[in-house]
DNA sequence: TGTACATCAGTGAACGCGCGTTCACTGATGTAC
DNA sequence: TGTACATCAGTGAACGCGCGTTCACTGATGTAC
């Protein structure tokens, strides 16, 4: 954390100025935290610097003491979120978890996963995507976390490849991944499923129950290692 | 288009007055032609008002004659682009049109047809899809294009429900087209599927390929139609 | 242990820029008689 | 056909608001001796 030989690395430092001091250390993580209840309510252009400052208990001078401008507020903010995403997928992944699943079993789990991950995370998520959609240096970051995610996920759908029926399942595993994150995103961060295409709106469950069933018929596995050619 | 009933319906008139010279109609068409250019390279927040009217060969003056808000050009913008688009759907929809068509051969038309549109006019789309996040009119409008385009495939599907293998058919249509959407959007619109979760960058024809796949796998479609129960 | 000084941390009023919006005015088009 | 007047259409400089950013200043913390 206070590791003095990252002051060589200005990759890092950029948005974030480290603070000297126990004080600003704390000063620093409650604009964090401000920043985030209020992005996630009201999205990050509609945050207001002086809002964030006056939530935290602080000042706005305090504010441009860590941050360099507003912008560095929503990176700080998601580099914070993205060390919880790895260690958690690093976790939800861990091979030794899944010892002897089949992927029938797998997928869904991790559709539910990602449902209640989007769902509960909503507004910031929301807001990082949005914003990645803009900010090139936000695209890039978050396409390494989908880069990780993918690694990890194909780590253990590669080990059960017999399973797998799609003539090319190392791109079927990126492509199905990528597909199942567009749809959760479009689902539960924008509620865009409801009202265009759906009679009735669905529940998390039924939507993430959907989920695995698109995924694992897209990638064909069947429930049982298949023969490594069929007669 | 000049019928004076609709000078009754306040709801089509909140966004554009009206023009009643043919001067003025004019006007309008380019300010609107150069919106569409610019919000399309640049996106709807990143182009002035002054900037639409300079590029229109107008004046800003000119541009508040005709819109009540900056907001309204948006607005403008996307009925327009709606009208094409039912008509576009309507037409490529047709039922006569796919008369004795299998529906393994019309959804990958139907995904090669969207991937097609959404990468021909990425920016316009990618404007509004960011709109509609915010703008719970615009979501609402563009929700209304969804259902319209799910009722239209809906009843081409239906009509070869016995191809079908999904339980639930109706519901299976609405989510499929959803989540089909959503994959362009993320792809085309975002590119996110690149960097995200792919070692090599799909080509359209590689991305609509496997969107039909999915789409086809999700529903359970056999090749020929199926006898209404299994042995 | 105490004193002097340097640096860090924090404050909030004031600044300034960008851009949406207005408005006083000029010119064009249509209508009444 | 011509004239007077009303309305439509267009112009662009000026206004004003919101909000990110700065800065002169005060107080707190650490360090040297």
């Amino acid at each position: 954390m206070s590791d003095p030989a990252r002051e060589a690395l200005p990759e890092d430092l950029r948005w974030v100025r480290p603070p000297r001091q126990a004080r600003s250390r704390e000063t620093l993580d409650r604009l964090l935290d401000a920043a985030e209840a209020l992005v996630a309510d009201k999205g990050f252009e509609d945050s207001t610097v002086a809002e964030v400052a006056r939530r935290a208990g602080s000042s706005v001078g305090a504010f441009y003491a860590r941050f360099p401008d507003k912008e560095a507020l929503l990176h700080g903010l998601f580099e914070r979120f993205l060390e919880q995403a790895v260690a958690t997928a690093d976790d939800a992944l861990a091979p030794q978890r899944w010892d002897g699943a089949p992927i029938a079993r797998l997928l869904p789990a991790v559709a539910r996963f990602l449902v209640a991950i989007f769902r509960e995370r909503r507004g910031l998520i929301c807001a990082f995507v949005m914003r990645s959609r803009i900010d090139p240096a936000f695209r890039a970051r978050q396409a390494r976390l989908g880069e990780h995610l993918r690694a990890r996920l194909g780590d253990l759908l590669l080990a059960r490849a017999g399973e797998i029926g799609h003539p090319n399942p190392q791109c079927a595993i990126g492509f199905g991944l990528a597909m199942i994150l567009a749809a959760v995103e479009s689902a539960v961060l924008f509620g865009e499923l409801e009202g265009r295409a759906l009679a009735r709106p669905l529940s998390d469950d039924e939507l993430a129950a959907e989920l695995a069933r698109a995924w694992l018929a897209y990638l064909d596995v069947t429930p049982q290692p298949r023969p490594s050619s069929r007669p």
